[in-house]
DNA sequence: TTGTAAGCGTTATCAG
DNA sequence: CTGATAACGCTTACAA
């Protein structure tokens, strides 16, 4: 009878006779194996239904054949498609992605590093929580190889990331060029590397533009809908918006009904990546889109690079543009 | 000089001359250990920096504190929402997640759970494929215990779900009550069972209020929206739409716009799943929102109660309501 | 209370 | 070409 714990290696050494380490080679395609015993070799992995364990290899050969993602959080539109490409990507090599949050606390994030350490992770991707220490996390790492993915770590650590300030100061510019003065940028928790950035970019073109720019920041959605409500029913109030997130995106667009029910078009906006019905609302929205499936892609493939060659290549710092997409809230016919 | 390698028990066990095991016992709060021990041991793990190896562990111990998680696809706000939840009450319990897609195809669905199988995963949350064999799938998971989210397996199979049929029966009364007759009813691939069972909902409404029901579904965004479009230029237009999922939301959404641009509430809608911006469009979008966090954690704290306890419980079905949240575009003022 | 030794399932090494 | 054997790092009997 076929014994009721797994089959290993060894059971299936037993059935087609032969020894373990035939087996083992055998199956790793290895050469030096006669089709003979190939064949009686197969048989006996079919019949048996023997499977190579993991956790087992993993002990062995040092590779556990995962590598873990850690992002802030992944019920948002851009953190869920990277995950979605990641894991397509990841699944394409033949690894497993170990998924893991830090809600943007560096705790936390530290706790998720030493899960994958822990666990072998054979290299990670992460969207680095603010105020991390990088010293520390730089340790915290151990021997893992590791991508930065939208926000960068150290000089000499792989990113692939958004070039957040050229995104958002021609996002400004297209504004400033329908003849706009008054552009608010409305953010989210603004100690975030991406943010940070996506706000110079802003500041620097009103600044080009020899105009006076505004930043409206909160860190939760609510808040933010009622800073931006507050700065719309101010006495020079502005006349356009350009959020810097989809959550900002939404917190802009409920404070502009809120203010201006009547006439919304009045507020010309802008947005940043794209949200479900961002062509149904009135007007239909203008937004900076990310390359969102390229930048995932490649992070996995860049990571994969360095975890597969010991020998170092030199450091990778990939910066993608974001696509303005024209519709109508900008001011665009 | 402290070893490049990553220090093991027995280092730690060296430097604080005491048996490997004794380390083991401590380490794991085991009783047993003199004060003065546990002091020189746990000074020998600070200054080494030892951290146990989850991958040995594993191997030795048969738990892998991991669990898998297998979703259709997960950019979409219904099971974005769900892996987030599933990751931080996972992680609350000490386990990491192992995220895998199959993308609505149950022979990718088949090699993921292999996956899983071989890395030794402690149990396994599924979305299912549709089509998916389940005397088959019942094999593929082998030893690891199994919950079902979103969609039933076999009957003694824990599930964690929505009352599909039930919520989309009461939206659909929702329509008939604001005196509507004829109300269509759209969906993406209607062979996915929680689109099955709404349809039934669906069409069961209809039947009580002596409606003739009339399904529109297509399998892609695009197709969707072509399809509806039609249906609203026929001979007898609908005069309300049920979107069964947030992409048929978008689709139904889109066609309203296009057919129908200079008057979109002539047409009463109702929606599936809460969308970035549904209280942003004209009008308002009511829809039906399901507990998902609720859904996802309980799912999770199930699915380790079944890990924990080998004596079995009797299994669970869990059935959850959903909400109507109204706003206007029911016809609702 | 503590230490020794035997695995867990693989694979790399190295003799046959 | 093939097969013992020794790790990989941990835990769990079983002895001491």
């Amino acid at each position: 009878m076929v014994p009721s714990r797994r089959p290993t290696v060894l059971d299936v050494a037993k059935a087609a006779r032969v020894g373990a380490s035939t087996v083992s080679r055998c199956l790793r395609g290895g050469p030096y194996v006669s089709p003979e015993v190939r064949q009686r070799i197969m048989d006996a992995v079919h019949s048996l239904g023997y499977e190579p364990d993991e956790v087992a290899r993993s002990l062995r050969g040092g590779r556990s054949r995962s590598i873990g993602v850690i992002f802030p959080q992944i019920a948002n539109p851009y953190f869920s498609r990277c995950v979605q490409e990641i894991e397509l990507e990841a699944t394409r090599q033949g690894s497993s992605v170990i998924l893991l949050t830090h809600q943007e606390d560096p705790d936390r994030q530290s706790k998720q590093l030493a899960v994958l350490r822990r666990s072998r992770a054979d290299g990670v991707i992460l969207a680095a929580a603010p105020n991390s220490d990088m010293e520390k996390l730089r340790r915290e790492l151990g021997t893992m190889p590791i991508v930065a993915l939208d926000r960068p770590l150290w000089d000499d650590a792989d990113v692939v990331m958004l070039d957040h300030r050229h995104a958002a100061r021609q996002a400004t510019l297209h504004l400033v060029q329908h003849g706009i003065q008054q552009i608010a940028c409305v953010t989210a928790n603004p100690s975030i590397y991406s943010f940070q950035q996506r706000i110079h970019g802003y500041q620097q073109a009103m600044q080009e533009a020899g105009l006076k720019s505004r930043v409206i920041a909160a860190s939760d959605y609510i808040s933010l809908q009622t800073e931006i409500a507050n700065a719309l029913r101010s006495k020079h109030p502005p006349r356009a918006l350009f959020a810097l997130s989809s959550m900002a995106t939404v917190s802009a667009m409920q404070a502009i009904r809120n203010v201006q029910p009547d006439n919304p078009s009045e507020i010309a906006f802008i947005g940043f990546d794209d949200v479900d019905l961002a062509t149904l609302v009135q007007p239909p929205m203008t937004v900076m889109v990310q390359p969102t499936d390229l930048m995932a892609r490649e992070s996995v493939r860049l990571l994969f690079k360095r975890v597969g060659s010991s020998d170092p290549f030199p450091v990778q710092r990939i910066e993608l543009g974001a696509m303005l997409i024209r519709r109508n809230s900008c001011g665009c016919v």
